[in-house]
DNA sequence: GCCAACGTTGGC
DNA sequence: GCCAACGTTGGC
């Protein structure tokens, strides 16, 4: 079992709509970068847990977490001309891009801030604080994972 | 809004 | 294969 953190602008899509979403599941779609592309259809599997980081926002950090609730499967908004997300690269019997879906499983009671992630000592090597990171999905240790969820 | 730190594209 | 130009991310 992995653990991930997955970035999103909550004002594009927040942890608020995923716990408000009917199944509380979202296709997590859009992820056009090769190396974030890599994990999700390489190394995610059902089961998994990530982090859901709120980017570009007035208070980035962590603010919960969600389920990898699906094998990785073609990102479908990659085939649809009108999507913002439309790569006319991506073939449908060769896709370029993929997805997993993703289930709400708690939100944290504070967000746990980047600023305040970069104050721990045991977190120096944790990606997410590496110079210059643009990774909107990077996976997670178990050291990391735990060491986090003390923090709240 | 600014801009550093990337990643991608495309000419050569 | 190199690299300049361009686009994007995301903190501040």
């Amino acid at each position: 079992m992995n653990y991930w953190l997955m970035k999103s602008e909550p004002n594009e899509f927040s942890i608020e709509n995923l716990r408000q979403n009917t199944r509380q599941t979202e296709p997590w779609d859009g992820i056009r970068n090769y190396q974030a592309r890599n994990f999700i259809r390489d190394d995610m599997k059902t089961g998994d847990l990530a982090f859901f980081y709120h980017s570009n926002c007035d208070e980035p950090g962590i603010v919960g977490v969600m389920k990898i609730a699906s094998k990785p499967r073609a990102d479908h908004t990659a085939f649809d001309k009108n999507n913002k997300h439309f790569d006319s690269k991506s073939d449908p019997d060769k896709p370029r891009w993929y997805l997993v879906d993703v289930k709400y499983q708690r939100q944290f009671k504070r967000t746990i801030t980047l600023t305040e992630l970069r104050d721990h000592k045991r977190l120096k090597d944790f990606r997410l604080l590496q110079k210059g990171n643009r990774l909107s999905i990077m996976p997670v240790t178990k050291m990391e994972w735990e060491y986090i969820l003390t923090l709240e």
